[in-house]
DNA sequence: CCAAATTAGTTAGCATAGCTAACTATATTC
DNA sequence: GAATATAGTTAGCTATGCTAACTAATTTGG
């Protein structure tokens, strides 16, 4: 959060379809994608702010409350973050009672990090704030678009896996 | 981002259909749907990184770019941001040559802000290699599914609009 | 069995990005 | 012309990301 990411602020233009009437072409969708996702993420950020807590600590809790304990290389890797990040991050969190840390027996250099009840009553606060705000939003949708729509995120869902 | 969100690691479990057969519910799809742009995002993200300009300059200047020149007021409400923040993110693109920053002629407190040759260009490479990534992933959908994810992308993109 | 290499995490220090509060300078209003 | 409003900046806080360099513990290999 500080992420946020480019935006494009128009319809493909450059890059149009090679192939006229093929369907969509990927750069376009694409691009699309990109932007939509975007916007759509801006728009629920703000709810998570309410938590009291910062994106990082929110994702990293939620990886936790739903994934189980985790050591804090396994938590930087799942956030796809470095070591040095993530330590930061669990400072934050245990200072606020979210979670709790335990050595390893086996071997000292290990810390086992898990949420506490305290940890998992905020991020589900958080989710369903966030969610129902969503989910508000998605009501103006006709049924078929909903419907539509679903089918879509399942798709890419699935793809999303796939990826490295 | 420096920005991230939080992530929900299951299907929506919690609050589950109302009405078990009549189609998707609104709330897991907003669930899955929310995770599923956060996963997107954070593979995207890393091409961007190529640019050498974070997120917040990338999205501002994109701004720039394709609604073309706007004063630092209005660059921050595009962006949802405070002017302090955009004051900030103005003056690092600036000493990037980026941008270009000129008084307004009738209102001394007012400055003009426009994207330079440079910057135009920073973005399009930027743009060209996130998309070319995005593409190339969605290459592994069949047609039809390709199809429906950019029906879904359309109808998503005009609900967000209507947004406040 | 001990020295070297590897692994887990921390510390220090840098940059970006967000905010509020308080400021400067210019315009507008009364 | 004085009070007010508006546009941006400055200062200072927090949070997140990084790399480089460190400590401590474990594993490996001779």
């Amino acid at each position: 959060m500080a992420d946020d990411f480019s935006i494009n602020h128009q319809k493909s233009t450059i890059n149009n379809p090679p192939e006229p009437a093929a369907g969509p072409d990927l750069l376009s969708v694409a691009d699309r994608l990109h932007s939509t996702a975007i916007h759509l993420l801006r728009r629920v950020r703000k709810q998570d702010a309410a938590t009291g807590e910062g994106p990082a600590r929110l994702s990293a809790l939620s990886v936790l409350v739903f994934g189980g304990p985790k050591t804090l290389g396994e938590l930087a890797a799942a956030e796809q973050v470095k070591p040095p990040t993530m330590s930061r991050i669990v400072a934050g969190l245990a200072r606020s009672r979210l979670i709790e840390v335990t050595q390893d027996a086996k071997d000292a250099r290990r810390m086992h990090i898990r949420a506490t009840a305290k940890g998992t009553k905020l991020l589900q606060k958080g989710r369903q704030l966030r969610i129902a705000y969503l989910a508000h939003q998605l009501e103006q949708l006709r049924p078929q678009e909903l419907s539509r729509l679903s089918e879509a995120v399942e798709i890419l869902a699935e793809l999303l896996q796939k990826w490295s």
